[in-house]
DNA sequence: GCTTGAAATACAAGCGTTTGTATTATAGCA
DNA sequence: TGCTATAATACAAACGCTTGTATTTCAAGC
């Protein structure tokens, strides 16, 4: 490679015959500078090649211009679409977007602190990510705007969120198959894998971290049964890690009880899809012995012919960073809570119970 | 939020009653300092609940510190996948990942003097970007170690790149297919959308880039033809944007043929889910009167039972990051193109054509 | 012709680190 | 005790830009 030193801002003064301060201002179209001594500067610049140095730039103005987003499970398809919300936004921005991927509790106490206090963004975007009682001072203490994504907690309120309605969702999902006139619904859903320091004396304990959306779907769920009256049934509540392998055990075990159920309500798309392989293997066709929705409406729940509540998860990305992007130029109205309605897309994993013939819709 | 000023190297220095130069070198675990001063400003530091400013160091070591990530269409499953690849080892790494989208030739261009030029990263990756041949001025010109993930081109031999081999994998495809009987397969592609600038009073041209891995998977294919001995048959090629809208419509309309294919090799998983779309609207059996095989092994391709060729899209974006970290760190070792296999993944979208029976494996 | 004010530019400090070099203190040794 | 080598620290420049303030220039107004 050739030792091609870049130009600076002296380089072009020097040869402009004016100060690095006019150079700067010609640059940056203040109104301060002679329209023909902006035009000669200009000319120069491009004659050198001259490309700002952003690091300096922003260590004298004091921002970074970038933007952080923190996501657990980087890999889900839920927060990659997500992100892509986030980036459409983003790239029409003067903002560089920054990841980092927090899969383990080391990983999120350094990712927190690392990003958060280091100066290194100007705000961020926390998805996802389930929230500890301790992080909360953490992110009192930051003077930077946090916005989050899909997250609740008591301690967050004065945090600007976006959320879907979760809890609504679980109940449009669980109303659908009651209507479909299923009575033995299961439901599967997921824990949050964040461990929590040993308490006292335990070698660790599992966070029994109450807000994740998993378990709002579940109180939709509960909600639409005790509306139908009928009694929850605990053999068709199970819960376990996210993934489909994991859902799809869950599955199995749930189908292979004496009376199991004709329904089956996942709180994401990728478990529901484990539930499909479940029955697959099982060899249950799907609607006709087993009817499964799902939460999310992932691109591939469309491929899967899923029945699923569509939680708009891209919108919910582009939301989040406009807020954050309000808060960062200075808006001070007081935090939000922005609600992401959801809807129930009905395809072709849903159907009447067994022989009974299913009613148009 | 209450106006915290955060401190600075020079707070801790004069509480501790040294120069800064010194609390840079105890905070560095520089052997110039004492081991008494050192814990003493060390103390001092957490104290003062001391965060360096990342922008600071930065502009003084002359390092950014980050690695630009520079992909197209973050949409497709199978960029984020790459991209997971890449997020896993970067986050063990002193490194941010900085991430530019480019969907259109402006972006491009603004995306790639912006990230290359500006001195924003270290590094760069670029991941299923077309190159043209004038993008390679620009990337000559940038002193930055730059490596390419899936992408071929003449010009570009000066730099790293790893790539799938996807001419053995289209020929694996097309091989399994005529392996199981079929004769009669169909092909269905997508080409770049970037357009380059009016050559000559046209408005604007498509350009023909030639290295595009679809391009390269129908050459595979070809080869599987020409050794079968079948001649290849015009109809039974099919090119379009990427997308599984419009593979489904070529589908359609290569299924509707006089004498249709049946079987058909898509150059992506998510146009074989097109294709997969096009068979249910024909109401076609898939793989009795329908066999189809992708590309990618994204992971909706597990859930779809797809038969597909498995090219490691995860591991893919392991090496070239670790590639790229390598030369950051001043590897002066000739740039090299690393090939990542591909792998045929059978499973139920294949079968031998119509009646016949399928031979075991 | 002198004053006044606006416009354009120069000057210089500052952003928070790092790092090469100079300086001082300390211990070892003859 | 004086000299030297070494360890520890101080000093100061540098990274490349921005920006508040001071200075100069020049034309308008009286």
């Amino acid at each position: 490679m050739s030792n091609k030193k870049t130009h600076t801002i002296l380089d072009i003064a020097q040869i402009a015959g004016v100060t690095p301060g006019t150079v700067s201002r010609a640059l940056n179209d203040s109104p301060l500078v002679n329209e023909r001594t902006r035009e000669r500067i200009l000319k120069i610049a491009k004659d050198l090649n001259y490309t700002p140095n952003m690091v300096a730039r922003r260590l004298s103005v004091g921002k970074t211009f970038a933007i952080g987003v923190i996501v657990p499970f980087f890999t889900r398809p839920s927060i990659s679409e997500r992100l892509s919300g986030v980036v459409s936004i983003l790239s029409n921005s003067p903002y560089d977007l920054v990841i980092h991927n927090i899969e383990n509790t080391k990983q999120r106490t350094i990712g927190f602190q690392d990003m958060l206090l280091k100066s290194r963004i100007d705000g961020a975007l926390i998805i996802s990510m389930p929230i500890l009682d301790e992080d909360i001072a953490y992110l009192q203490e930051t003077n930077i705007p946090i916005v989050f994504i899909d997250r609740k907690h008591p301690g967050l309120s004065d945090f600007d969120s976006i959320i879907s309605d979760d809890i609504a969702g679980g109940y449009k999902a669980t109303k659908h198959l009651l209507d479909l006139g299923h009575r033995k619904i299961g439901f599967i859903g997921d824990i949050t894998e964040i461990y929590t320091k040993p308490a006292n004396g335990t070698d660790k304990e599992l966070n029994p971290f109450q807000f994740t959306s998993s378990k709002d779907r579940y109180k939709g769920y509960l909600k639409a049964l005790v509306e139908a009256d009928i009694p929850s049934n605990p053999n068709y509540f199970s819960e376990d890690n996210h993934g489909h392998i994991e859902a799809k055990s869950m599955a199995i075990k749930m189908l292979r009880l004496s009376d199991p159920p004709t329904a089956i309500f996942a709180a994401s798309d990728t478990q529901a899809f484990g539930v499909i392989q479940a029955a697959r293997e099982m060899e249950l066709n799907v609607p006709a012995d087993l009817s499964i929705v799902g939460f999310d409406d992932v691109q591939a729940a469309e491929f899967m012919e899923l029945t699923t509540i569509r939680q708009m998860l891209y919108r919910s990305g582009q939301q989040g960073v406009k807020k954050l992007l309000e808060r960062i130029s200075g808006s001070n109205s007081r935090s939000h809570q922005i609600n992401i309605p959801t809807e129930i897309i009905i395809r072709k994993t849903t159907a009447p119970p067994n022989g009974q013939v299913k009613i148009a819709a």
